[in-house]
DNA sequence: GACATAATGTACGAACTAGTACGTTAGTCC
DNA sequence: GGACTAACGTACTAGTTCGTACATTATGTC
């Protein structure tokens, strides 16, 4: 028998490579144009393997974009696990949080589109498996809540749900609305010149309106 | 001649008319679908008239599309002129113009998806005409800010561009997405029963802020 | 009322697009 | 080393979708 290292080969046969490498190319494809702009020749055609594949493995182009979204899902949770701010007194852990959220949304213009396009579409490819996964932020935003307001440092009649929308929508729209307001106003949300001050803003504004 | 209506009859030939039909129609269509979602010959079916027509007087799909989003941005335009804040003192006025733009957002869900239909393709529908459309919004913003500085009431390092992202963000997420938010958080953004104590944060968020 | 032209209708086609029937190869287990 | 199965490739199709060639009708003008 010929020398194998662990990991097989080149193009042996391995299942979790071959669906990983299709939702790779496959989130890139549906975020760039949309559910009914994706043309699922074109993601096979920039995969190693081929179409065929793509529905051994997904069933569908809906399935394929249910996977994608999932997967798109999964990766925040993830990214967002690591985050503590528990050890910071309220208004910093409030303000660090939403500085999170900023710089996250930021790095992930992908998923914001995927998200865009899933409204647009009605979530209707939204599995209830997703409702677990964002359930952790809301509980991190809620004990903040519950720490300050028993410093006496936070107003008391805020949601954490209705906190959590605050942020998102601030950090949403900058990446979600850039071509429209670049169109409207000649200013890109994004260009990094504005980027501080921008995340300022959003801590400014978050931490004013709970004092 | 038999009795005549100043107004064309029924079916005669009306260019206005007919344009204005396709463009209802395929607002709608393209609206509910996304650009690459909505068929050109389920607009052209719904219409009084044929699919020909649409061609004659939009050229493709793209300019129909160019056509549609053009006709939405000028009807909001139309709609702010009416709005006059001046005569309300700095605070008022800023809260009274963040709680119209979020009655104006919610009451038009058709504006928004186009808006985020456009960022998917990244604004390359946009005209240059509609620059100028927005800018009486933010002039508008410009006064009051100014008049709440010299107020003292209003701290003096707010843009007004960053204000009217602000209150945007806020107004267009409820309304983009709320099909996503419902299905991570079961909570309906444009349940009437929470309407009252969303319009009432946005307006605490944008007056805490600014003074 | 004839003419010019704008507005409209019909029928069709070329290209695309999601999906599949059918055949092949690699790995695994005994 | 042979049988079994999971993974993979090729070639094709039925239906769709944007767009157009060509014919027709209404309307204003002289």
């Amino acid at each position: 028998m010929a020398a194998r290292p662990a990991t097989p080969p080149d193009r042996s046969r391995d299942r979790e490579r071959t669906r990983a490498e299709i939702l790779d190319v496959a989130t890139r494809e549906f975020a760039s144009r949309g559910y009914s702009g994706a043309r699922v020749d074109d993601i096979a055609e920039r995969t190693r393997t081929t179409k065929r594949m793509l529905y051994y493995y997904f069933d569908s182009k809906e399935g394929l974009f249910v996977a994608v979204l999932e997967r798109a899902y999964a990766a925040i949770r993830d990214a967002e696990r690591a985050v503590d701010v528990d050890h910071l007194d309220p208004v910093a852990a409030i303000r660090r949080l939403a500085e999170l959220t900023f710089d996250h949304h930021e790095a992930h213009p992908d998923f914001i589109r995927l998200v865009s396009i899933e409204n647009i579409h009605r979530g209707e490819h939204m599995g209830d498996s997703l409702a677990a996964i964002n359930a952790p932020a809301v509980e991190r935003i809620d004990r903040i809540l519950r720490r300050g307001r028993e410093a006496g440092e936070f107003r008391d009649d805020v949601d954490a749900v209705d906190l959590h929308m605050l942020i998102s929508s601030y950090c949403v729209f900058r990446v979600a609305n850039r071509h429209t307001w670049q169109a409207l106003f000649e200013r890109d949300l994004l260009d990094p010149a504005l980027r501080e001050r921008y995340r300022t803003m959003l801590g400014d504004v978050v931490v004013q309106y709970l004092t």
